[in-house]
DNA sequence: ATGAAAGCGCTAACAG
DNA sequence: CTGTTAGCGCTTTCAT
């Protein structure tokens, strides 16, 4: 049971004031007189006065509470995102309210999240329906959409140069001299997989190449081990590179194509991902792939969700953060210095 | 901006209603008649009314809020821990403040805390100096330390059996016939990495042993390597077995000892770690290690907090969670059958 | 610069 | 069962 707080009341009485002297104390920028603020300041102290941010919020209208909807992955993707954007947010002054949703939680913590009168939503998981959306939009709240987006949606979105990163992969595996290059898809539902696997195609097709083959992991471990087994077991000519949609699942890759199927990497299989999230790091793996920075990615959040709140503006903003390629051991790398040593034979 | 939100003044105006049956309608077990119930919800649906959080916790003296602090580690236990935790309390009808803390931070997240009239705390991160627990005590705000304790303060503690985490691994380390068993301390403040260190060398004793050599790798990848690179370099034998004080560190330690130091894993030293995180089940490190149920640590702590809230019991209260071996590859494991096929030779 | 007074949206007695 | 009334702790005019 909480026990009776101390109020501005009881600090007044204490420094000889009214209320609303001590209210102005604890407000930057309001007209007090330093002795007086003083004198409330001390009292406070003895008494252990902390101002109700509960009561401020509603008299004030603005809670400095900001939702934050993340999946129930174990995703060390996520895992970290998190962490960062309630960081960023936390030195910008707001507080976090930490929502984890399953898919067909969302109705319910939506409604959750206005019942605490949050000035914002960052949506991690999953994507908004329309309903909410617009319940969202009816009472002003910004939504921000974060690592997808979702074009019918009033909302903003930011998200990591997808199509770029694609490209990068498959321009890269083109010029290390790959003949059949295989792909496999994460959620083909999320925004992410798709605008990868397409960027991917795209450049594939620039150097008048397609798909050796493909399969569907859906961003999990277990998906990925079956999507490998299905490449590798097929009739005919097996692919000599693979581009993984994730980190998360390029290390599973890697786990059947070495222990399972005896193949050597990168010297059978060129293996590159995606996120550059810390198992890629590992020495045992040293994936290469596609970095894309998480802080990065939560600093554009912040931006414009807090420009959102500050300004009226409504009209949803989307930002595209940049990638590159980071190439460490799991692919073979093209060779530059003479066109001799290509691969060609 | 955030509109002009719609109460429960609105609502009973259109349903012709006070407005006091409006919050009886949205308060379970309150006395309304099953028809006006209906006419205020089917009101309430067409404003799209959503009580106010904060002016109920303001009325009622209930946040139904719960402040969750967690380190600024990049931490796979860490983040699932926060996880699961925030997704159990969640279910159990709390909404969850998010703190991420830095070492030096405390003090401000708790008086945020605070501000927001939470009623618990988790801390996942550090600890809190005895004025902060002090202060929660007397504002009768409870506290479950969470994988940590600290027996001065008046705090609840949920922790896995370290002791016997490591007990576990000497016993194990012994019936496998290694004879010069090495310790890779995490962050020697920290009571896990202590009573993990005290079960290991109690038992070792046990069997007239002692630990033949010892380094800290503060909980790091940097710190382990650095570590293992001190404990491999030393004159004379080396140690032909490591207990490491956590999976993240352990699983440095193989990268450093198998490509840096060419030592076959389990061949010429075997690893054992603690936690049974992610990268433990890695088939590339395989690791045998300790496992601790995050599942069941959350579970225990949310039980411990939501009692202490309930019920009026200032008593601290600790758990202790069983932990188990999960043996891997990483190790080489007791032969059992056969004496004769022994490694005493 | 300060105090008095008016609410923010809601729950909790208290009548009826 | 329902309406009336009195605040919860605070910020914000409006006087002074």
């Amino acid at each position: 049971m909480v026990k009776k707080a101390v109020t501005s009341g009881d600090v007044a009485r204490h420094a000889n004031v009214s209320q609303s002297a001590v209210s102005r104390a604890f407000t930057a920028g309001a007209s007090v007189a330093p002795a007086t603020r003083e004198r409330i300041l001390e009292a406070a102290d003895v008494l252990g006065y902390r101002p109700n941010a509960l009561a401020r919020a509603m008299i004030s209208g603005r809670s400095r509470l900001i939702a934050l909807v993340s999946p129930n992955f174990d995703n060390y993707f996520y895992a970290s995102a998190t962490r960062i954007l309630s960081r960023q947010l936390q030195e910008r002054g707001y507080s976090n309210l930490l929502f984890v949703a399953e898919p067909g939680d969302t109705d319910e913590i939506v409604q959750r999240i206005m019942q605490y009168r949050v000035e914002g939503i960052v949506m991690e998981a999953a994507t908004l329906s329309s309903n909410q959306a617009d319940e969202c939009a009816n009472t002003g709240v910004p939504v921000v959409l974060f690592n997808r987006y979702n074009a019918t949606l009033q909302a903003s979105s930011v998200v990591s140069d997808n199509r770029e990163g694609g490209r990068l992969v498959a321009d890269f595996l083109v010029k290390g001299g790959h003949k059949r290059i295989a792909f496999i898809a994460g959620d083909e539902k999320t925004s992410t997989s798709r605008d990868r696997e397409s960027g991917f195609t795209s450049e594939l097709k620039k150097h008048n190449m397609t798909i050796a083959a493909r399969a569907v992991g859906h961003y999990t471990s277990l998906g990925a081990a079956e999507a490998t087994r299905q490449l590798f077991s097929a009739e005919g000519a097996l692919p000599d590179a693979v581009f993984v949609a994730s980190d998360h699942m390029a290390v599973t890759v890697m786990d059947v194509l070495r222990d399972e199927l005896g193949l050597s990497v990168p010297e059978q299989v060129s293996v590159v991902g995606h996120d550059d999230s810390e198992p890629a790091a590992l020495a045992a793996y040293n994936l290469t792939t596609v970095t894309q920075s998480i802080e990065e990615l939560a600093a554009a959040t912040v931006d414009v969700l807090l420009e959102r709140i500050d300004s009226d503006s409504v009209t949803p903003k989307s930002v595209v953060v940049p990638v590159s390629l980071n190439v460490r051991g799991s692919a073979r790398v093209p060779v530059r210095v003479s066109p001799l040593c290509g691969l060609s034979g």
